[in-house]
DNA sequence: AAGCCTAGCGCC
DNA sequence: AGGGCGCTAGGCTT
């Protein structure tokens, strides 16, 4: 079922598939859509899935401000109890639930007995009965929050000079060549490279045939990684290196990138909140989560707008700190750089060392300089290194664990000898898990601050554009800046009362407002 | 031709 | 090195 919704003087116009049209006030779709919660004073739409529903209510000029997201909290809730959902949620919704949206409209007293009303009630009552019933329910809020922000970034979308990504492909390239042709610096890379290989021409592109070429010219190679091959002490590496990047960016996040997924100035990747087991999001078209450095100059603010831009310093191992109450690590943490406070606290000597075996605990590393480094840290930070690898022996006994606010791991799968793998994942699991609800409670803290100072089109006012993780971006006006970036800055000492019921780890956030998105750091 | 797999690399 | 992804190209199978 596919409905069309359209803004008109008299209201808003629903049409469904077979051309039954209903007709309502603004005032009253919200009411007759809405369940409204018995101590809210703002009402919550209940729906089956706001990725399906919420696309055609933007574009209608409608903006939901909360939600309860059916398909989502069941999925967390599938998750907890370790099974798969019995709904249908994808392509081919069960009727019943898939017409919710349309039957709340065309029979609004019809509330209770409503399948959208059962599924709602049975999920209520699910978090209530769960042992930890707050922060589950403030994790299907999030969540439902969310889902709501995805849409409305994708709506918005991110403002995208294709006059500047033009530019610096011409710089990195060479002129844009025939459809099929390879530019001018990678063609005379490749040249390059079969000169000074000295085997005849090479096929660059197939990693097979490359190993195959590198090998008859004597070198020791046993595949084309980038880090292996720089180890090769040979000069026709230099020129391959350069042309991998280059290939990279031209195959990736070239011309052709820029036809397919940039209209008007902006980029309109779909964002996917839960896409990932831990809970972090994942994103389809575009490859928005993995936007390379080197296009980021592309990241415009409109004229007489701005970039507010903003990222959570060091969040996994803060994330760490507070799951596991380590008081010395919160220490190291007051200042706005961690791992400095880390080589201050006299654990280690440098910051790079900090920070490499702060990220080895998290995922568990068992060799290098990481690995060597972890016995000094176990010494200074006993609660939050211990907190890692309790998690991580539960994973290895087969056990699930849980995020903060109760998102649970996937029963591990049956193979045998993969014991230690599933000790890294759970390990990881809660450290990732919980700073995605951190990062989604902010996400939300900020959407909520944005919302309540505007009024009218979410485009004409600051509104969010970019998310990844630990880092989001305000398209702002101007005039707006110095508000958004408090609301970054508040929203953040928020998100960690609302993720862990108070702590004394602090989660600063460094905000710049730019014109480009690669100026922010 | 379409779908699946792997290698490789971009991001956090 | 070690966790989580998406995407592209090449190369395979169907």
């Amino acid at each position: 079922m596919h409905i069309v919704v359209e803004r008109r003087p008299e209201g808003i116009a629903l049409t469904d598939d077979s051309g039954h049209q209903t007709l309502v006030s603004e005032g009253d779709f919200s009411r007759a859509v809405a369940v409204r919660e018995a101590a809210a004073e703002r009402p919550r739409w209940v729906w089956t899935d706001t990725a399906k529903w919420y696309p055609a209510l933007l574009a209608a000029g409608v903006r939901i401000q909360r939600c309860h997201d059916l398909r989502l909290v069941d999925g967390l809730l599938c998750g907890i109890a370790g099974q798969v959902s019995h709904h249908e949620w994808g392509s081919a919704p069960r009727p019943a639930l898939a017409d919710t949206l349309f039957d709340f409209v065309a029979a609004p007293d019809a509330v209770t007995g409503l399948v959208v009303g059962e599924v709602w009630a049975q999920q209520r009552a699910a978090i209530a009965a769960h042992p930890a019933p707050l922060q589950l329910a403030v994790l299907a809020a999030a969540e439902s929050a969310g889902a709501l922000a995805a849409a409305e970034m994708q709506y918005a979308g991110v403002p995208w000079s294709a006059d500047a990504h033009d530019a610096l492909l011409t710089e990195a390239l060479g002129p844009r060549p025939a459809s099929g042709q390879r530019p001018a610096h990678l063609e005379a890379l490749a040249a390059q490279f079969d000169a000074l290989l000295g085997v005849g021409r090479v096929q660059i592109d197939s990693p097979p045939e490359l190993v195959k070429a590198l090998r008859r010219a004597g070198l020791e190679v046993s595949s084309t990684r980038s880090s292996e091959l720089a180890r090769v002490d040979h000069p026709a590496i230099e020129p391959l290196l350069r042309y991998k990047t280059l290939s990279r960016l031209h195959s990736s996040n070239g011309w052709h990138w820029l036809e397919e997924w940039v209209r008007h100035g902006r980029f309109r990747p779909t964002f996917i909140p839960g896409g990932v087991v831990t809970g972090r999001w994942a994103s389809a078209g575009g490859g928005a989560l993995q936007l390379p450095r080197q296009v980021r100059s592309a990241v415009q603010a409109d004229e007489g707008w701005r970039l507010v831009v903003a990222d959570a310093a060091q969040l996994e191992p803060r994330i760490l700190a507070a799951l596991s109450g380590d008081a010395a690590m919160a220490q190291a943490g007051r200042g706005a750089d961690l791992y400095a406070g880390i080589v201050s606290s006299g654990a280690v000597a440098t910051r790079e060392q900090a920070k490499l075996g702060m990220l080895g605990a998290m995922y568990g590393a068992t060799r290098g300089v990481s690995a060597q480094i972890l016995p000094r840290l176990a010494r200074s930070f006993p609660d939050a290194l211990g907190f890692v690898e309790r998690a991580a022996r539960a994973g290895e006994r087969g056990e699930r664990v849980q995020t903060r606010l109760g998102r649970t791991s996937p029963w591990p799968t049956e193979r045998v000898g993969d014991e230690a793998a599933r000790g890294r994942f759970t390990r990881n699991f809660v450290v990732q898990g919980t700073a995605a609800e951190w990062a989604l409670a902010w996400l939300a803290g900020v959407r909520n601050r944005l919302w309540n100072a505007s009024a009218g089109s979410l485009t004409e006012q600051p509104h969010l554009v970019f998310f990844v993780h630990d880092e989001l971006v305000v398209h702002a006006p101007l005039g707006r800046v110095g508000e958004v970036e408090q609301a970054l800055h508040d929203a953040a000492a928020d998100a960690a009362r609302v993720v862990f019921g108070g702590t004394s780890v602090t989660f600063p956030v460094t905000v710049a407002s730019v014109q480009r998105y690669s100026d922010a750091k």
